[in-house]
DNA sequence: ATCTATATGTCAGCTATATTGACATATTTC
DNA sequence: GAAATATGTCAATATAGCTGACATATAGAT
């Protein structure tokens, strides 16, 4: 999985000197010195992210280069390799883009033989993807090199940080999707019910 | 800030069902079983990771709308404003695209009074950017946004794990990034050197 | 003083990935 | 049989990246 970041299409007009404010709460730090202190950590925590997410995609284009593929036939791929017999609107639903979006990138993967689909059994509408040997190949290529990433760091953490990093980032998630989310993770200390 | 990631072009042709595969080393899990654990840890940590990432740049991207702004202006603009009187060619670095592609980007922040640039005191060459006060401003909001989140996180966090977080994206970026990327933090417990 | 290197701007054309809107088809459900 | 659903497709457009070529101003070196 490398960048799996989707545009948001920005609005045509520049808005000149005289742009609306925005709301109080949406206002910098105006607060007392504790919160200010607050303010700078959540604003370092902000430049990290950023810087942590792009090293982290870097890793994944340069093996999608060898192929002709892009982040978003990664995305697709990733997510199909990990939920085999995903429908359509599921994979739309995951990665919030437009069907016409998720179809030309869809298309190419179907063609050159790394995605398959197949009918629905219970529902014939539904095009149910799998990828096909080769494409799991690669899917697990890729996610291997991520996951090396995440490897090494978790050898840098203290012990006592490692748990720590995955519960971090499930907390970054919007609360509404967490439950979704926690269903499709593979048997983690967060995966929870492990029957 | 807001995405903050670029895109990479992916090669002209799609390949075949005949592509090389992958050398050895990237390939997938193949050992023994606890090999497979860390795998699949590690592999839930990389679909965290996206998730959390999609839902972060959501925040600031309902803000960014309002006037008329994408995620390249708000990566331009929180830099600017996080490191005033930044030269062109460092944002470059940071940014990772070319000048080409800053410059559509810049000139509009330029136009609409959200960012100034001026002659460069020592090298006359250099066009150092600053914020205007309403860039300083849509910045301010923005980055309070998206600290909010990082804030709740840390509120939801047990107290053990909150400064494993930064640890965590810290130890994300690449090794020989990181002295730069120290260097611009703002006194938190990373920036070490607090004179 | 001139030559060269550097910092930046700009033009032109291309690509990848997203968007909206409209319409088509197959299948399921009521 | 009608309506709703899952998906595909065509066309136009926007954002944000890319390469390559060339222009200008300033700095630094000989």
């Amino acid at each position: 999985m490398s960048e799996l970041l989707q545009r948001k299409t920005a609005l045509r007009t520049p808005v000149p000197a005289t742009a609306t404010p925005c709301p109080r709460e949406f206002r910098g730090p105006a607060g007392p010195r504790a919160a200010r202190e607050e303010d700078a950590e959540a604003l370092n925590l902000v430049e990290l992210f950023f810087f942590a997410y792009r090293d982290f995609v870097g890793d994944a284009d340069r093996l999608l280069e060898n192929y002709g593929f892009g982040r978003a036939h990664h995305r697709v791929l990733h997510f199909v390799h990990r939920r085999p017999g995903l429908p359509i609107a599921a994979l739309l639903d995951i990665l919030r883009i437009t069907k016409q979006s998720l179809n030309r990138v869809l298309k190419q993967l179907l063609d050159a033989d790394f995605v398959e689909a197949r009918a629905g059994a219970v529902d014939r509408r539904q095009r149910l993807l799998y990828p096909t040997a080769q494409g799991a190949r690669l899917a697990r290529d890729l996610a291997a090199l991520q996951s090396a990433r995440f490897r090494r760091v978790l050898e840098e953490l203290p012990p006592e940080a490692r748990g720590a990093a995955a519960a971090f980032l499930f907390a970054m998630i919007d609360a509404d999707e967490r439950d979704r989310v926690r269903g499709h993770l593979q048997r983690s200390e967060l995966g929870a019910e492990r029957r």
